[in-house]
DNA sequence: GGGTTTCCCGTTGACGCCCATGAAAGCCCA
DNA sequence: TGGGCTTTCATGGGCGTCAACGGGAAACCC
């Protein structure tokens, strides 16, 4: 599957549209969706967005709770239940809902990231904060990074 | 099959009637079925529904329990005895019947939110009371939610 | 026949669809 | 290597359609 890659800035008209950037609207029409799968994150102030092979994988994770645990509902609650499937236009354009646009703090303009299997959208501002903070951390989680077949490091060496 | 999402919330007029939100309504007829499926929830003040696919899914998981264990009966008692298929009308309202809109305290308004394979209908009041927990419980139970081949984080968590 | 339900129509506002414009980037060719 | 051309995107606006909603008339049931 195709990687959302990148940062792309784009302006919000007086309609409340705003374009999908030309990158990310290609991979998600290429998995068969004119449009996106986008949810307020539980995490922070900005949204998690996708094409259908994102929605898949959340399906999936989803499905191994059982079905009317309240694991399941809050996850649900938050994953489905904000989320919405955004239609593009014939230009490649979607409406960011109100309630959407409040908790990411979006006015003027969206910022698109990507992030591999799934794109987020920020508040310019807010994301350039995030950005110098991730920067900094990242260090720390390097040693997650293995591959399958990774050697386990066993103190050897010099 | 295609997932239920978003949030819509719309009003019970003087005779009763209450919109489904047209992509739920695309849904389920999608499915075959030019109604719903609407059971008052055994665990909280909210209705439980969905199309023809989510009956079945019902079934197959009732199926699994021994057709005379008190569970069956228990859950069967819940889920199929309460629960009503609601027919649309030409322009996809239902009527919800007085007994349903007495569990989950409807009167004005109707809150539908997509969960997937099914959808619930809340008091839209009820309903972010929910929304704020759920949300900042979620951040709790998203470990749960993990690939298959998910690596263990055994530190750099800072 | 009273009350309830079902079907149908009208209104209103939001959204989808279409076209136009301008800027930037890529491409070709000299 | 530089200049000009073409294509692709991002953005703005007009307009038709459809969804949500209210109300009236016919049908139906005690």
């Amino acid at each position: 599957m195709e990687s959302f890659r990148g940062r792309f800035t784009n302006k919000i008209d007086a309609k409340g549209r705003v374009s999908v950037p030309a990158k990310f609207r290609a991979i998600v029409t290429a998995q068969g969706m004119n449009g996106i799968i986008c949810s307020p994150s539980f995490k922070g102030a900005y949204l998690d967005a996708g094409g259908p092979a994102y929605g898949d994988m959340l399906d999936q994770m989803i499905n191994r709770l059982g079905m009317f645990s309240d694991a399941h509902d809050k996850l649900a609650a938050a994953l489905y239940g904000e989320s919405q499937d955004l239609s593009m236009d014939g230009d490649g354009r979607i409406i960011l809902p109100e309630d959407m646009r409040a908790h990411a703090n979006i006015t003027a303009d969206a910022t698109f990231v990507g992030f591999g299997a799934r794109f987020q959208i920020w508040n310019p501002q807010a994301y350039e904060a995030f950005r110098a903070d991730a920067f900094g951390d990242a260090k720390t989680f390097a040693d997650l990074l293995q591959p399958e077949n990774a050697v386990k490091p066993t103190g050897g060496g010099a």
